[in-house]
This record gives C-alpha cells, sequence and structure tokens, in this order.
DNA sequence: GCCAACGTTGGC
DNA sequence: GCCAACGTTGGC
C-alpha cells in the first residue's frame, strides 16, 4: 500500500466536481508528463490513497482524500483529435499516456501550503521542495500519518 | 502576470 | 548525444 499526491486544477477537475461525478469516479486524464505517467502505470495499486491538491489557483493545498480505483488504462484523451491533449503518435494498439481512475474518499478541512511548510516532519515532502512541478508524488508514510493527524484536528491555532 | 525550475525539442 | 532555445508548471 502507497501514499500519493496528486495535483488537479480546480477549474478541470475540483475536489467538489470528484464529489459530484457519476460513481465519484474520474478518469485522471490529461497527464502529459513521463515520471507522472510511470507512477500510474507501473507504481500505482488499487486500493492506494492520495491526497487531493488543488494548484495552479488561489489557495493551493490539501482539499481532500481520494482512492486508486482502477488499474493503469490508456487515457482516452490522447485518442481525441480536438482535444488539447490529442497524442498524434499513440494509437490504440500503443498508447503513450496512461493514467488510472480516482474514487472520491472525503473532502478535509483546507491545509495551506504555508500552514504545511511549518512543520518540520513534512520539510522533505516532494510537493513542498523549491522547483517541484510533479504533478504526482509520492507520500511517505510518516508523511502520511502526520496529515492525518493534523486533518482529525478542527482548526490549527 | 512574473519568473524559477524543469522538461522537451531539434539542429548539429 | 550535446546543448541552446523554447515551452510548461505552478507558487507567489
Amino acid at each position: 500500500m502507497q501514499y500519493w499526491l496528486m495535483k488537479s486544477e480546480p477549474g478541470e477537475v475540483s475536489i467538489d466536481d470528484l464529489q459530484n461525478m457519476p460513481e465519484q469516479k474520474v478518469e485522471w486524464f490529461g497527464i502529459r508528463n513521463y515520471q507522472a505517467r510511470n507512477f500510474m502505470r507501473d507504481q500505482m495499486k488499487i486500493g492506494d490513497l492520495a491526497i487531493f491538491w488543488h494548484s495552479s489557483c488561489k489557495e493551493p493545498g490539501i482539499y481532500g482524500i481520494v482512492e486508486i480505483c482502477s488499474d493503469a488504462h490508456p487515457d482516452s484523451l490522447q485518442f481525441d483529435p480536438n482535444s488539447d491533449y490529442y497524442e498524434p503518435k499513440s494509437t490504440t494498439d500503443k498508447a503513450v499516456w496512461w493514467c488510472v481512475d480516482v474514487k472520491f474518499i472525503k473532502k478535509t478541512r483546507y491545509i495551506s501550503i504555508q500552514e504545511l511548510r511549518t512543520y518540520p516532519e513534512l520539510e522533505e515532502m516532494r510537493v513542498l521542495q523549491k522547483g517541484n512541478r510533479l504533478s504526482i508524488t509520492p507520500v511517505t508514510d510518516k508523511e502520511w500519518q502526520f496529515i492525518g493527524k493534523l486533518l482529525d484536528q478542527k482548526i490549527k491555532s
């Protein structure tokens, strides 16, 4: 069992959007970065849990928890010539881009990136590293447990 | 909207 | 296969 952090632009799919999807599931489409693809294709397992992060927005940070609910499969948008995510090199036999499906587990309180930076326990978290642009990163057991405790707190004083 | 830090592309 | 130029990400 492995933990992850997955960034989504709320303008594309927010935590509320996910909650309102049929079966509260969504294909994690549009990842066009090899490292992130490899995490989904090679390492993610059904049942893995992930932090749902809003990025490229006014208030970036943690908004919820989701679960990986499918094996890796080709990203469907790469075959659509009208999509921004179209990939001319992909064929149905040989897809370049792979992804998993993700299921809503719960909304959490918002934890801002500034708050996360205040905890020494999290100073090595991938998402907090300078220059990090990866939209999918592994989260260690320790980081996950610590964040779990933060989420149980009503409000941070 | 700026820009640092990456990632990708393509000429050589 | 090097590397300059260009493109993208995403916090600020």
